[in-house]
DNA sequence: CTAGGATCCTGTCAGC
DNA sequence: TGCTGACAGGATCCTA
């Protein structure tokens, strides 16, 4: 199998936070010795505060990562659909984030957009192929008013039971599948992890919120939050996954993707077969059997 | 207020 | 073979 080359794999909340995980270990306590902005479009905000400043967190709300600096400062992250984030120390790598070649490429390649030095000699590349994700430097006032963290609604796991489905009244006559991409309504969710917990949930991508009841978007929930803990344990799309020990390219989705982008394969709950279509103009990918329209 | 379409951007691929 | 246009999509902006 392996990863197509052009294929998208989009950071969502579980990718973001392996890369958060990782990163922990790597960059805590380490100084800023210099920055190299190859594409300006990619970095908002002032270019020299970080300097000589110190990592001293990092913190992840949504899809966006926050690094927290000894002056108070704030690093906001956000790879939207090919951003990566790839820190290396001499032969040591850590690279997560879009998956493609560039995880094991010499760095910077042309997709970098960011270059952090750090005092040891070690680096952090930010690249992103797109141009659509940014790094942004904030003070503690500008983080909390920041427009896209402000209207962000909590992460699936610190919703109550229910939560779910009254947030979904603002949104009645739209899909479910675009009610839960919208950040406001749910945080992390993204195209992969609509369509895997849609299909988990016996829902049809298309099927308008208003005909979906209370357990329905309970069941729905519940299935948010089992696929993310299960993609965040078992650290979805690192190099460490998109290269196997033997150098041969791993799927990081065959790990928990029951229908993302296996149209035309057997569906593993009825045998039929997987279906693509456009919903909430997305590729979207469902079982129609285990998946049918209702109202 | 919400719903939905256009927009940004680069690389890939189908079709001529 | 080489060009051209369609397509991919997270979040924002704009219009209805």
């Amino acid at each position: 199998m392996g990863v197509v080359k052009g294929e998208v794999f989009m950071p969502e909340l579980p990718e973001v936070e392996t890369i958060r995980l990782g990163l922990e270990k790597l960059v805590i306590e380490k100084k800023l010795s210099g920055l190299e902005i190859l594409c300006e479009k990619s970095f908002k905000g002032d270019k020299d505060i970080l300097i000589g400043q110190k990592i001293v967190g990092l913190e992840r709300r949504g899809k966006a990562l926050l690094i927290e600096w000894s002056n108070g400062r704030w690093l906001m992250i956000h790879l939207r659909m090919t951003g990566q984030l790839i820190f290396v120390d001499g032969d040591e790598r850590f690279a997560a984030g879009h998956p493609d070649e560039g995880f094991c490429e010499e760095m910077p390649n042309r997709k970098t957009r960011v270059v952090f030095v750090f005092s040891d000699g070690s680096h952090l590349f930010f690249n992103d192929q797109r141009k659509f994700g940014f790094c942004s430097v904030l003070t503690q006032d500008e983080l909390r008013e920041d427009k896209f963290l402000k209207k962000l609604a909590p992460e699936p796991w610190a919703m109550a039971e229910g939560e779910l489905f009254e947030r979904l009244q603002k949104h009645r006559k739209t899909t479910i599948k675009a009610a839960i991409l919208d950040q406001t309504v749910i945080a992390g969710v993204g195209n992969i992890y609509a369509d895997e917990s849609l299909y988990a949930a016996g829902i049809w991508p298309a099927q308008k919120v208003e005909d979906l009841t209370r357990t329905e978007i309970d069941g729905l929930w519940k299935e948010i939050i089992r696929i993310m803990r299960l993609a965040i344990e078992s650290g979805g799309s690192t190099m460490k996954d998109y290269v196997r020990a033997d150098g041969t390219r791993g799927d990081y989705l065959d790990k928990f993707a029951q229908v993302f982008r296996r149209e035309g394969r057997v569906c593993g709950r009825c045998g039929g077969v997987i279906l693509k279509t456009k919903v909430a103009g997305r590729g979207t990918h469902y079982c129609p059997n285990c998946q049918k329209a209702k109202g």
